[in-house]
DNA sequence: GTCTATAGACCGATAGAC
DNA sequence: GTCTATCGGTCTATAGAC
């Protein structure tokens, strides 16, 4: 573990690097658990209660680490879009433009058929207002749209993407592939395997519903 | 108004007609606040003291009419069902069902740019407890789901639909268009006018991303 | 011994219910 | 208009790392 390896002679521990380390893993417990419950219920229903029973700990160091409830929310969705980019980075550009926005709104459902989705309100004030005053987060979203703004461009460009659409549109319907209901539903009809769901939308999301 | 016509003395009102009417009235205008809140704010969000202070009556008033907030909120979605149910009267059925089904894509989103589109988050367990024994609401939601199930079967035999999509799938993604965050993504991007957006959107449902 | 983080009681506001 | 429950947020005594 590296808490013990820190704290090894051999290399000799900065000061307090055990609270430290104690103090981030409990962090990304915490954000762990507000993730989950954020894909599982959403933020109105969210409550800081539940999410220190979840972590273990009492309500009161939560907010030791996170100001505020909308600051938990937010937190979640720097990690998603860590993720995110995480992602983008493993992806080989080298691919046709198409094929990386396929991959990405995969990824995405993949996410969100795995309950690790967080959605939240986009009509609250309040965590609107914490969202866009958090640097880690507006920074990370907009690496994530710079990069496939570039795709999208780049795809139309090549004639495999509709050029009519504006940019922005496609980014914006690629972006609500990663909290569509039609998954759910589909999921809750019980008669498809998560893998066929993901392809059924993709297939609406690329193709459409007219045949071709 | 039909207020009057059953007061006309050559049909004679049923006694206490006009507290009925005034009680029918009153309903309306609480549907109708209802339904207006739960498209500006969704359910979480939305309160009881809102609804009341909206209509302009007292809030023990309104559990003369509904027994719960829950109740609220079905009572809108019943309207908005019924309010489907004319539209899709209204169509020819004569045309080609791509046609009405493109058509009624266009009605929920230019309901939903009307801010008349409630919005229910579907995860909340009591919510949906009340919905799926509210047999106003089951009903209404059957029958349009068999009428636009009929036109997506008699699409793809015609060859207009993709006839490798399951016809539920084809269901839920055009009731995902009535609540499609993207239409307000783009109008908050100020850029296009509510045509452009649902010219927009009705593209990237029916013809997909890629070029055709 | 000191100092920090914790646990759990506690508070004010607000919502649903009647 | 009142009552009760719940939620976000705070306070204080204490346990444990250093």
């Amino acid at each position: 573990m590296d808490t013990l390896a820190l704290q090894s002679p051999s290399e000799p521990a900065p000061k307090r690097s055990f609270r430290q380390q104690m103090h981030l893993a409990r962090e990304d417990a915490i954000v762990s658990a507000v993730n989950r419950l954020l894909a599982e219920k959403g933020f109105e229903s969210m409550t800081v209660d539940e999410v220190a029973a979840e972590v273990g700990i009492a309500k009161a160091s939560l907010y030791k680490h996170f100001p505020s409830k909308e600051d938990l929310a937010a937190a979640a969705m720097v990690r998603v879009m860590q993720r995110a980019q995480a992602f983008l980075d493993g992806l080989d550009t080298k691919r046709p433009p198409l094929d990386l926005l396929r991959e990405v709104a995969r990824w995405t459902m993949v996410v969100q058929l795995a309950g690790e989705m967080p959605s939240l309100p986009s009509e609250n004030s309040s965590l609107r207002a914490t969202l866009t005053t958090n640097k880690a987060y507006v920074d990370g979203l907009m690496d994530v749209s710079d990069r496939l703004g570039a795709w999208i461009t780049a795809a139309q460009a090549e004639g495999s993407l509709n050029p009519s659409l504006p940019p922005i549109a496609v980014l914006y319907t690629l972006y609500a592939r990663a909290c569509d209901p039609v998954l759910g539903f589909l999921k809750g009809s019980g008669q498809y395997s998560n893998e066929q769901i993901i392809e059924m939308v993709l297939s609406t999301c690329f193709d459409g519903l007219k045949a071709r």
